[in-house]
DNA sequence: AATTGTTGCAACCGCTGTCAT
DNA sequence: GATGACAGCGGTTGCAACAAT
């Protein structure tokens, strides 16, 4: 009656700890379940996209490479904007993570694009003020603009030396280094009766970082268009930190 | 050094699809 | 076959960090 409000906001480093530890317990789908048993007072929703987004082993962090801005492009060109299975195609990135990328670079692409093909409305003095169209040097409002990138329908431009700057940012008060290290002294690998795929888990410190078990989750190999070339050389790179 | 603008990321919301009953 | 519950997806928003003036 009183203390079940859902909590919101930002996760705490004893919530991260907490649901990893059910994950591992539960598996990573039974989220409705995990959120109760836990008592993290969140929601399933708000529990699966921590977990996917932030807290889930295999997570690449740090800026693309020109590899993955390609491959970006190039699903994006295909699919639009199925963010979730484009992630699909890149290992370690996740749709939201896929998503915020192309949003931000879509959005500069946008700019330096409307900069550069429209000298005819600009004409001389396209200098910043006489934005009466807005888009310009306006900080494009964050919610109208979408059309331009909405749906896949752009020419991949090569934009492959491009440097995205995007410095990471770094954790806030505590890092994912510190949880795993932190779950790795908590917990043995629990796996006793319990579970189903969510037993051979493993952190990624604990033992290999790939991606094979996570069966059909996140980053399973596709289906369809099994074309798709790879761009890791290097498969399982995981920049930590 | 302070202020303002911009960027990037994490998280929430609503909708849709899928599965179990 | 209908209904309900849950998981997943895509869009949007809020906020903190960073850069420029």
């Amino acid at each position: 009656m009183m203390q079940d409000e859902i909590r919101k906001g930002p996760w705490t480093e004893k919530e991260d700890i907490l649901l990893i530890n059910f994950v591992h317990l539960f598996g990573d789908r039974r989220w409705d379940f995990i959120a109760k048993v836990s008592g993290l007072n969140r929601t399933g929703k708000s529990c699966r996209l921590r977990w996917v987004n932030y807290l889930h082993p295999g997570l690449k962090r740090g800026k693309m490479t020109p590899q993955e801005e390609r491959l970006v492009l190039e699903l994006h060109a295909k699919w639009g904007n199925r963010w979730s299975r484009i992630a699909r195609k890149l290992p370690g990135r996740t749709d939201n993570e896929i998503k915020n990328y192309w949003r931000t670079h879509m959005r500069k692409k946008a700019q330096e694009r409307k900069g550069a093909m429209s000298p005819s409305l600009s004409s001389s003095n396209c200098s910043s003020s006489s934005n009466t169209t807005t888009v310009n040097s306006s900080p494009l409002p964050r919610t109208g603009e979408t059309s331009f990138y909405d749906t896949g329908g752009l020419e991949q431009v090569a934009l492959a030396g491009k440097n995205s700057e995007a410095v990471q940012g770094g954790e806030k008060g505590y890092s994912m280094d510190d949880i795993w290290k932190d779950i790795e002294n908590t917990i043995e690998p629990v796996c006793d009766g319990f579970s189903e795929k969510g037993c051979n888990f493993s952190c990624p410190s604990l033992a290999s970082p790939s991606w094979d078990y996570f069966p059909d989750t996140l980053w399973g190999f596709g289906e369809e268009e099994g074309k798709i070339f790879l761009p890791y050389d290097d498969g399982t790179t995981i920049l930590t930190g």
